[in-house]
DNA sequence: TAACCGTGGTG
DNA sequence: TCACCAAGGTT
């Protein structure tokens, strides 16, 4: 049966070029069991590609498999608060993703019935869908014959044509799709996306491709004609993410930590921390801690006990964080253009917490070991 | 166009 | 330790 299917398949492609038929006859026998790929609903499909954005295959599965869990459904996901959203999407980064994707959610819940749309053009006007997520979910869910070209698709693609303009330039972009679109058969789109993203990802890799056992190497310009068919398309080097070193303070009374909610735009928005900010130049961790302090909320405290030094990064920097504890605040709590609670450790570690602060927390259990500082 | 937006794996 | 980078979108 499966052979009779593939041949089936690869006769009903043969105008289409050889490294587009030699990927569609492939992908069948290749095709990873990933959960979204069970039960293909529209929702299932747009949760997955929101996931997957910038985001790897391993790391993406067991939130997807969480988030379906929460939220299985778009009505569920529409009903459920920016909060609730947030804390399920907590650890996985690009926190704007789950913001947009709840706030399309009821978008469409309030405005279409609860119905995802068919065509990509409707798709496209939702918050947090761009070219890429809207072309996707209307290929792969709905079967609109539309070209979604990623990453990866433009990687194998560039390699099979010897492209190389600018990776990061509009014409790189456009000169592929024009590829595609002209070498594909429409009614294969669908199959052509998912699969060119697979032997990217598996075989077709950004560093070191597996060229012996890639089913379109014979027929690649970027493996027929260079050394190295990994060298295309160029990579830019960035350079050192910069250091930002800033002093955070956790505040304690009564077996309850001051938070603060991060603004719901911008880095980490939405998610709650602990009081802090930027050393200025020249100020020491602990005077920062103070200055912060009072600064966002009014407090004013002594000496700050130093408990530990946190190192993350992020996106574009790096930062060290200095973390105080104090249980003597002096002065009237006031807190302007955020909301602020006092919560036991319990709740803390219910709402939505950044990395960073999640590092923080087991250096703010009952001190066992009075005075212990982390390295670095 | 380019900066911004997280996190974890990898060599 | 370090730089790369992974199913992009927004501003």
């Amino acid at each position: 049966m499966r052979r009779r299917s593939r041949s089936l398949r690869a006769a009903r492609s043969l105008g289409a070029d050889a490294r587009v038929r030699a990927l569609l006859d492939w992908f069948p026998d290749h095709r990873r069991p990933l959960p979204w790929r069970r039960r293909r609903t529209p929702y299932r499909v747009w949760v997955s590609e929101v996931m997957l954005q910038q985001t790897r295959v391993a790391q993406a599965v067991p939130y997807f498999e969480r988030f379906l869990r929460r939220f299985p459904s778009l009505r569920v996901l529409a009903a459920a608060s920016e909060e609730q959203v947030l804390k399920v999407w907590e650890g996985a980064g690009y926190y704007a993703r789950a913001r947009n994707l709840h706030r399309a959610a009821r978008q469409l819940v309030r405005e279409q019935g609860g119905r995802i749309p068919r065509r990509s053009a409707e798709l496209r006007k939702l918050p947090g869908v761009g070219p890429y997520i809207a072309a996707a979910v209307a290929s792969l869910a709905y079967g609109e014959p539309i070209l979604a070209l990623d990453s990866n698709g433009r990687r194998v693609l560039a390699r099979w044509t010897l492209e190389r303009s600018d990776p990061s330039s509009a014409r790189f972009s456009r000169r592929l799709e024009r590829w595609a679109v002209r070498h594909v058969p429409p009614e294969r789109l669908g199959e052509f996306n998912e699969a060119l993203m697979e032997l990217g990802e598996t075989l077709c890799r950004p560093t070191g491709p597996q060229c012996a056992v890639c089913p379109a190497a014979s027929a690649c310009r970027a493996r027929q004609e260079l050394p190295d068919p990994g060298a295309i398309p160029s990579r830019r080097r960035r350079g050192p993410k910069p250091l930002v070193v800033g002093a955070v303070t956790a505040i304690e009374r009564r077996g309850r930590w001051l938070v603060l909610r991060r603004p719901s735009a911008g880095l980490l928005g939405g998610l709650w921390e602990f009081p802090g900010g930027k050393l200025e130049p020249g100020e020491s961790p602990e005077a920062a801690g103070r200055r912060e302090l009072r600064e966002e909320t009014g407090l004013t405290v002594g000496v700050l006990e130093p408990v530990a030094t946190v190192r993350h990064e992020y996106s574009h920097f790096r930062v060290a964080l200095h973390l105080f504890r104090s249980r003597s605040p002096r002065g009237r709590l006031r807190v302007r253009g955020r909301r602020h609670r006092w919560v036991g450790m319990r709740e803390l570690r219910r709402l939505p917490l950044p990395r960073a602060t999640l590092k923080m927390i087991p250096f703010l259990r009952p001190a066992r070991d009075p005075g212990r500082v982390s390295r670095g």
